[in-house]
DNA sequence: TTAAAGCCTAGAGTACACTCAAAGGTCAAG
DNA sequence: CTTGACCTTTGAGTGTACTCTAGGCTTTAA
């Protein structure tokens, strides 16, 4: 698979590809052209970044949890962990939202006692 | 107020502050020795800032939904329905965020079938 | 064969949100 | 009346994450 490819399959451009190759996030191999050819789950992966991405963790954060997609002898395992992670930083991130919306009600009621809750 | 009082006050950097004067997120009057004097409200509407960033929104875009607080007859409801508005902010963050649970969950029954769903 | 599309590199530029530095004015306390 | 804390401005620098440019090589299709 080649970069055009990668980037039209994942929806992110041919330069952030190669920032993300230049972060360590992803790698290629080279054709004789010098032409970087990826390995098919190099998709996945980039879909990954982008997911933890949204989650609010920075790429040098997401950098730091990959080695084991990399060096794990069985890494079915070892992606279903990360998700297990990831699902986990999820539901602290809904706690910390649900935590925020209770306090914002609460200032709603302070500034405005009658104000219909259900707005 | 002077800025150091409510940089104390609120936890954010004289800099930042003058910063957020600079974007017209803030506003300030001048004492006769240049000073910068501060409303005591002003320390809320920092807080507001900072929450609001919290869920995400850009300054640009919190600077967009301040008019409201400064030109309203009555600012207390003003603030009550940014306030609303933020609350259904996060309901909706919160949404995305479950579905993106469902998503990585589903996912890791794919790669792993017989992984435990509570892990 | 030639033109378009795709790839390469290095390096510059952009947007956002600060953060710091330099040089200097203001004010209360000793 | 000086010291030190606090304030002023302008402008440069930082970190993150891209995004684009220039110049040039490779592949593909007519």
């Amino acid at each position: 698979m080649r970069i055009g490819q990668l980037a039209t399959a994942t929806s992110v451009s041919r330069d952030t590809l190669r920032f993300y190759e230049k972060l360590g996030l992803i790698r290629a191999t080279r054709s004789d052209n010098t032409y970087r050819e990826y390995p098919p789950e190099t998709a996945q992966l980039v879909s990954y970044i982008r997911t933890a991405q949204k989650l609010g963790f920075t790429l040098a954060e997401i950098g730091q949890s990959l080695p084991a997609l990399w060096s794990e002898n069985k890494p079915d395992q070892a992606v279903a962990q990360l998700l297990r992670e990831k699902v986990a930083a999820i539901d602290e991130r809904i706690a910390q939202l649900q935590a925020l919306r209770h306090e914002l009600s609460q200032r709603i009621e302070q500034v405005c006692p009658l104000a219909d809750a259900a707005g």
